[in-house]
DNA sequence: AACACCATGTAAGCAGTTACATGATTAG
DNA sequence: CTAATCATGTAACTGCTTACATGGTGTT
């Protein structure tokens, strides 16, 4: 049921074609929804029959047809009415990492794990920053705040940071116990 | 495929049945995995066809009848082998409150439904505050792991401690942003 | 009297994943 | 020459959610 309001969310930015929606999934949506590619199709196949996107053809020449969609004031209202609504259910977060943590055994391991996952944060909290600096484009903040019509883009880009901002620290606090394990033995 | 490693991992704390089982996925893996009564009861019928947990029959008085499952040494190993490999598919969080977040008009909404998620995150903080207390013991963190066999549990509840404490952060900053839009109108 | 807890399970349906297919274009 | 990008889609499958059912016990 989310999904569909994640699509219809995302075609607030304006009109996109299936495939630049999956981009957008699986990079910054992807910090609060992902999808592949094959949900966003069928997504969209259903909320243009139900009439709350319109679907363009767009013909190319030296790359495959697509089609663009854009929201309709149908899919507006929609979007606009769940908006209003306190969310159903809680955040869900699914993470093999911990499991694995939960069950560990061999400390090296483990460490090296904790390694990656620092590594990877740090490389998104690298592409956030530069996602900030494109909205911002020179301002500050408050310039920001006070000119721009939407600030969900922002906020949610905010949830991102301090996301992997928890888990560097985290990853931290973890090395230092582990290393305190592996001292002793 | 994971379902099935966090329930063999949540059995290394021993003996459980499939109700005792729904409580753990529902409050602690609820952090980082979690599942509904009737995913674990049909994944350990799985297991237990597998050889990879041992199902006990124990009949009772005053309480329906139950079932209580144990790791099998095959389970164990299965565990072992997969902890020991890095994760295959990064975190992966489902949150209804970005998307509403992303699309919101109406900063009132907004303030209710953050204040709200405050509200729910600071309860569970207390209760994995007591969780720790619980496996502390009364020691300093040092002592416990020191002496505890197992760091696991602890690592993860540390990742919840963390997790909720950002989500803190991340609400205020949200609120300082929407109140300085409401003040301008 | 009404509700929550204990303890399991069936059935139906929806959501999400994986594999495969097409075929030209462009970058390394 | 190889790989990645663009752009879509079908099909088969696995995983997850929701509704319902049972029936005694304990709590407010």
């Amino acid at each position: 049921m989310s999904l569909k309001y994640a699509v219809l969310a995302a075609l607030l930015e304006g009109e996109a074609s299936g495939y630049e929606l999956s981009k957008v999934f699986d990079i910054s949506f992807a910090n609060f929804w992902p999808a592949t590619p094959q949900q966003l199709y069928r997504e969209l196949e259903r909320l243009a029959r139900d009439g709350l996107v319109e679907a363009r053809f767009v013909q190319q020449e030296r790359r495959p047809n697509k089609r663009m969609f854009t929201l309709t004031e149908a899919g507006r209202e929609d979007l606009r009415a769940f908006a209003a609504e306190p969310p159903r259910r809680p955040t869900a977060i699914r993470d093999e990492l911990l499991i694995k943590l939960q069950a560990v055994d061999d400390p090296e391991a483990a460490r090296a794990m904790i390694e990656e996952r620092m590594t990877w944060a740090r490389g998104k909290l690298g592409r956030y920053e530069r996602v900030r600096e494109r909205l911002l484009d020179g301002r500050t903040e408050d310039a920001y705040l006070r000119e721009s019509d939407r600030v969900g883009p922002y906020l949610t880009l905010l949830a991102g940071i301090s996301f992997e901002e928890g888990n560097l620290r985290w990853c931290e606090r973890v090395l230092a116990v582990l290393k305190q394990r592996v001292a002793q033995g």
